[in-house]
DNA sequence: ATTGACCTTATAGTGAGGATGAAGGTTTGT
DNA sequence: ACAAACCTTCATCCTCACTATAAGGTCAAT
């Protein structure tokens, strides 16, 4: 059997020795192995995981997550379908709310910059700092800032 | 004129306190000046410079760039609109990038759990975990993880 | 007088790593 | 034989945008 040191690793599923050494530390993944010298041996169960890993990671999955679902992918048999839907499902709907956000993010910079001039004049006008301002009209207080 | 304290200035603005004087360790409000028990009072023009940095914020700007902003918003004169169109033309492709990836990652979020029986069967054959782990068949260091 | 809400400081923790260094051991190539 | 590139541990600091805690001071009301 081949093993693959930690910069392969590494390597193969785009991570660094630095992110795998983390994620052994998280218990992330299973301590590999060593080599008479120390080194680091992994197999390819080892590329499967972290792939899973990277892939979860993606998804949007914080690393917490990724220990939940890693448990349930290692439990398979003791664990149901539904449980990993509900993970799934859950996650679903987080990212939904980040894209709303997101969206109402990017019309609102989008409306305020469409309305800016752009030019090299002065921005004492600028319709950007105005509508972050949420000014309409000169304040007392302007000069204070 | 009426000082506000910094939890009436936190309650205003839908910040906190906390966040308030993390603000001012960042330079991005000025300390103000303080009552002879030593509590901070706060301006009209205090609250005007945090909802500033609260609309930044929703519009996606991290503190670093919010201070930016504010040091362009202060030195208008000498400012052009270009340079503040600039910052917030680069940033609407940071949230343009953004959507995308989530966009991406939502719909393959939903393809593996719209393929999912969500059942209470064991999860040896679950449709989430088996596409989270790019396996086509069973691999022999299955039994490895 | 005392409670409770508010304020102060300083410190440390979160998530998810990235950066960097010290001080060494190993493997590979020339 | 020697250097370069890799590996080891441990340690520490950096990021971002807070959040939480402890231990104490202040203020208004009862």
């Amino acid at each position: 059997m081949r093993y693959l040191r930690i910069g392969e690793l590494a390597h193969k599923t785009g991570t660094s020795a630095e992110t795998l050494r983390f994620y052994e530390s998280k218990d992330l993944i299973v301590a590999p192995r060593r080599s008479d010298a120390g080194y680091r041996l992994y197999t390819q169960a080892d590329v499967a995981r972290v792939d899973f890993i990277v892939k979860s990671k993606r998804l949007g999955f914080s690393l917490r997550e990724i220990e939940e679902l890693l448990s349930l992918r290692i439990e398979r048999e003791s664990k149901t379908c539904g449980e990993v839907k509900k993970l799934a499902q859950a996650k679903l709907v987080t990212i939904e709310n980040k894209l709303v956000e997101l969206t109402q993010m990017k019309s609102a910079l989008q409306k305020i910059t469409d309305a800016c001039c752009g030019g090299e004049t002065s921005a004492l006008e600028c319709t950007i700092l105005n509508s972050l301002d949420g000014v309409s009209g000169s304040e007392s207080y302007d000069s204070k800032l």
